[in-house]
Order: structure tokens, then C-alpha cells, then sequence
DNA sequence: GCGACAG
DNA sequence: ATCTTGTCGC
């Protein structure tokens, strides 16, 4: 799969766009047959001050336990603007480094930001997912695209995320009285399983442990002595 | 033209 | 994302 992607991150806008719509061909929403979670994975990137160094990480876990098990890192310079819609060949490049160190491939990997929630249907989870070829879930703060109603105050309630006439991914409530967050399935994985492992992942807080490690751990790295 | 706009 | 103090609430 990886294969039949051209790697080029040096794009120009319009030709992003163009790979979008082309890869978002290939995403699925079925979730594996038989497909059994041992370690879920957080993906994260942070930014220096100045805009001219970045940390991508990942934070691997026990799904079981919610216990790290394995981190990686990767130090970077933004390759492409931050342009919504466009925000995967931004931090992708980086992140793509930070797996390759990894000594196990996860199960599932939860990304900061959006799947199929996405203009083309082909956000940061997607592509990431696509590109590895693992089950990925795109679990956002914010909202991008669609519309919602507020779904109600208790933990695990959900309103879908409509654009048009398509259910997109689902505004989330992960903790009582918390603000929801924006779930969308990525690859490999369907919108219900997207959710259910979302709130598996949130035993404490409002964001998944996954994310909540990659954040930490992308934090840390920043302040470390540069390489 | 105007407003919206993942991190 | 990042810049930033205190403050309200459980």
C-alpha cells in the first residue's frame, strides 16, 4: 500500500488537494475481521516558538492496562504551511519518522485531529492510516467540517456529525459535563468502533490516555538540548 | 466579497 | 499549535 503513494511532502496546494481526493479512494471503514487490540498507539507533534523546530511522537500503550510500553520521537522543520484541510503533509513527514523507530507496530493509533471528518473525506487519521496500513481513529477538540446537535451532559453520549447527507464521525462526550470531543474514523476501523475505542481510552480525562501521553511526551522532547 | 477554518 | 494569571468549582 505504501508503495503505490508517491512520498513527496515539497507539494503545492493544489496538488494536495488533487492527492486527497485520489487517496481518499482508498480508505475503508471496516474494521478487520478478527481484529484484536494489544497496543494502541497516540500520535502528537508540537511546535517550537519560533515555528522552525518541531517533536513528533509516539506513545504506544498495553490496551489492556492503558500502561506505556513504548515511545519514539523524531525532531523536525515544518515542510508545509498550516492550512486547514491540508494539515497531514504538515505533520505527517515528522511522524512518519517517529514510527519508523518503533520496535512493535500498534494495533490502533489515535491521531489529533480528524479522519474522514474532513472536506475530502481524508484528514490527518486517514492518511496516516493509509500510508501505514493500521487502524487509525482521528479524535479532535475542535471541528473542522459538519454540522451537530449537542449531545447530552452524561459520558458516552453522541450526536453524529453530518455533512450533507453523510454521518461523518460523531460530536463525543468522553466525561460527564465535559466538552465533547470530534471522533471520526480513519482507516481500517468503522465510525462505531471508532467511538467505543475512544471511550475506552478515556477512563480519567476528556482526551484519550493515547493522546494525552503523545502530548506529554512531545512537550518533553521540546525541552531538551538540540540534536 | 464574507465568514469558517483539525493543530 | 503557541503566547499566558488568575480564578471558579468539585
Amino acid at each position: 500500500m505504501q508503495s503505490v503513494m508517491k512520498h513527496a511532502w515539497n507539494l503545492s496546494e493544489k496538488e494536495a488537494i488533487r492527492l486527497q481526493e485520489e487517496w481518499a479512494g482508498k480508505v475503508s471503514l471496516e474494521t478487520p475481521q478478527g481484529w484484536k487490540v494489544r497496543r494502541a498507539a497516540g500520535a502528537d507533534v508540537a511546535y517550537d516558538k519560533n515555528e522552525d523546530r518541531l517533536i513528533a511522537a509516539v506513545v504506544v500503550l498495553d490496551a489492556e492496562t492503558l500502561e506505556v510500553v513504548e515511545t519514539a520521537a523524531a525532531e523536525g522543520k515544518p515542510s508545509f504551511p498550516y492550512i486547514p484541510g491540508l494539515f497531514s503533509f504538515r505533520e505527517l513527514p515528522p511522524l512518519l519518522e517517529a514510527f519508523k523507530c518503533l520496535k512493535t507496530p500498534p494495533d490502533l493509533i489515535v491521531c489529533d485531529g480528524q479522519g474522514i471528518a474532513h472536506p475530502r473525506r481524508f484528514g490527518l487519521a486517514s492518511h496516516l492510516g493509509l500510508l501505514l496500513d493500521i487502524p487509525t481513529i482521528g479524535c479532535g477538540k475542535t471541528r473542522l467540517i459538519g454540522e451537530h446537535e449537542e449531545p447530552d451532559g452524561e459520558r458516552g453520549s453522541a450526536s453524529p456529525l453530518v455533512d450533507g447527507d453523510e454521518t461523518i464521525g460523531y460530536c463525543l462526550r468522553t466525561q460527564n459535563g465535559v466538552k465533547p470531543v470530534y471522533v471520526s474514523a480513519g482507516h481500517r476501523l468503522s465510525q462505531a468502533d471508532a467511538c467505543e475505542w475512544i471511550l475506552k481510552l478515556t477512563q480519567r480525562y476528556r482526551l484519550p490516555e493515547t493522546t494525552r501521553q503523545a502530548d506529554q511526551c512531545v512537550k518533553r522532547e521540546l525541552g531538551k538540548p538540540i540534536s
